[in-house]
DNA sequence: GGATTTTTGTTGCAAATGCAACAAAAATCC
DNA sequence: GGATTTTTGTTGCATTTGCAACAAAAATCC
C-alpha cells in the first residue's frame, strides 16, 4: 500500500498555505486566487463550473466568487440568451494581479520539482492527469449524494 | 508550463471531500481523519509534530486534536520527563473507526490508481515524495514567517 | 547558572467552508 | 405544450481554519 494519496494531500495543503500567506499581500482572501486565475484563463465562464473545475462546493464557489466581485478582481455579466447564468470576466485589477499569481505559482513550480528531468516531469504530469480523471467521476458521483460501494 | 500542481490541488481536494463525507458516519467532522489515522500510526506523536506531517496549521491541529479527544477518539497522556508534552493515543473507539478509514482510503487509492500499472504506480510514488520533500522546505520557511525572494 | 531563544500549547477573533433548503430558469420527457 | 427534472444561483447556520498574541516549559548560549 503506497500512500500516494497522503503525499499529493501533503504537498496540496503545504502549497495552498503557502500561496494564501504570499496573496494577502494582493488582498486575496484565503483561496481566492484559485478562481481568479480560472476566470482570467476562461473568461466567461460560470461559477457552477468553476466550483466543479477547482473540486470545491457549489456554495463555497459562489462566495468566493462574490467576494471577488465585491473586492473588484472579477465581474459578473449577463448572457443575451440565458437569463439563469452569469458569465465571468476579470476586471483590469483582477488581470494585474493574475500575473502575479502566476509568477508565485511558476516559483512554487520550479521549488516543487527541482530535482526532476524533464522526462521526469512529463511523465509526472501524464500520471497525475490520469489520477485526478479517476477520481473526479468519484467526486461528481459522492456530491451528488450518491454513496459509494467498498 | 505543466500544470502538475493544479493537478494535485484538484485530486487533493476531491479526495478530501469525499472523505469529509464519507466519514460523517462515524461522527468524525471535516477534517479529523487526517489527525486521526496517524495518531493511530504513531502512538505518542506530539500535536506539535502532527502539525509538521499533514502540513497544516498548529492551532488548527490544537482544536482538531481538542475535539478528536472530547469525542473519544483518542486520548492525551502526559510525558514522564518532559512537562510541556502531551502525547497523542488512540482509544478502542479511535482504533476501530481508523479501520473504516483505512478501508476507505484503500478504496480511493484504488479507485484513483485504476489504469496504472505497477511500474507508474511506484514511479509515481517516488515522484511524489520528492516533490513533497521539495516543497515542504518552503512550507516551513514560510510558516516561520519568512519571506521567498523569486 | 542565569539570560535568551526555541518549543509546545492555548485562546480570541475574523473569515472561509460546506450542508440543507430554497427559488427560478432551462432542458427533457411524453 | 404542459409536467417533470436538471441546472444554476442564493441564503441561513454551524463548523473548521488560521493569524495574532500570549504563556510556560525546555533548550541553548556565554
Amino acid at each position: 500500500m503506497k500512500e500516494i494519496l497522503r503525499e499529493i494531500g501533503m504537498i496540496a495543503r503545504a502549497l495552498d498555505s503557502i500561496s494564501n500567506i504570499e496573496f494577502k499581500e494582493y488582498d486575496l482572501a484565503r483561496g481566492q486566487y484559485l478562481y481568479l486565475v480560472r476566470v482570467v484563463e476562461n473568461p466567461g465562464i460560470i461559477q457552477e463550473k468553476l466550483a466543479e473545475m477547482i473540486k470545491v462546493d457549489r456554495t463555497t464557489a459562489a462566495r468566493a466568487i462574490k467576494k471577488l466581485e465585491i473586492n473588484g478582481f472579477i465581474e459578473k455579466r449577463d448572457d443575451e440568451y440565458n437569463q439563469k447564468i452569469k458569465k465571468l470576466f476579470p476586471t483590469e485589477k483582477g488581470e494585474h494581479v493574475y500575473h502575479y499569481i502566476r509568477r508565485e505559482n511558476d516559483h512554487s513550480d520550479k521549488v516543487a520539482l527541482a530535482g526532476l528531468s524533464e522526462g521526469e516531469v512529463e511523465s509526472l504530469y501524464n500520471l497525475l492527469q490520469r489520477v485526478r480523471k479517476n477520481i473526479e467521476t468519484d467526486w461528481d458521483f459522492v456530491k451528488k449524494g450518491n454513496k459509494r460501494n467498498y
